[in-house]
DNA sequence: GCCAACGTTGGC
DNA sequence: GCCAACGTTGGC
């Protein structure tokens, strides 16, 4: 099957790069995840080894802070079913889960390639993060505009 | 803190 | 099924 590409976003106060890099075999869980768009695509379109954007969001310097990769198959958020959780769902049952996600790992911290950096930047007009509106925390990345990025962060 | 944009909820 | 009200996201 054909790889994807994606930009998820994180807030850094939450989980940032330096936290995922830290963590056992610099992967975390993307917990947390409430919206079905983005739930849709982790459970029903990622594949481990797909390509990820690893995107800081609401700080200081919003932008693209790493290179990661989706580690594994698509498995229940087990905070949905954490009462003392913020992403606590009452209404999810564990034999029939509401929120799935995938692993995350970091395979390179880069520098940050900044909102701003990202929107003038020729060739990206189309990157989904930055259409007017989008709040999508999980977005597509096409494969051109992946190896534009790549190339910038070197 | 503001607010535009969008998703979700619930009354009808 | 419509749609107003409400909640959330996230840049600024």
């Amino acid at each position: 099957m054909t790889k994807h590409y994606w930009l998820m976003k994180s807030e850094p106060q939450e989980v940032s790069v330096d936290d995922a890099l830290a963590a056992k075999k610099a992967t975390v869980a993307w917990t947390g995840v409430r919206n079905y768009q983005a739930r849709n695509f982790m459970r029903d379109m990622m594949q481990v080894d797909d390509g990820v954007l690893f995107y800081h969001s609401s700080c200081a310097e919003p932008g693209i802070v790493g290179i990661a990769r989706v580690a594994s198959t698509p498995y229940p958020d087990p905070t949905q079913f954490d009462s003392k959780s913020k992403y606590y769902d009452a209404k999810s049952r564990r034999d029939e889960p509401r929120w799935q996600l995938v692993d995350v790992q970091i395979v390179k911290k880069t520098r940050n390639l900044t909102l701003p950096e990202l929107r003038e930047t020729p060739g990206l007009q189309d990157l989904v993060v930055l259409k007017k509106g989008n709040r999508l925390s999980i977005t597509p990345v096409e494969a051109k505009h992946w190896k534009q990025i790549l190339k910038m962060l070197g």
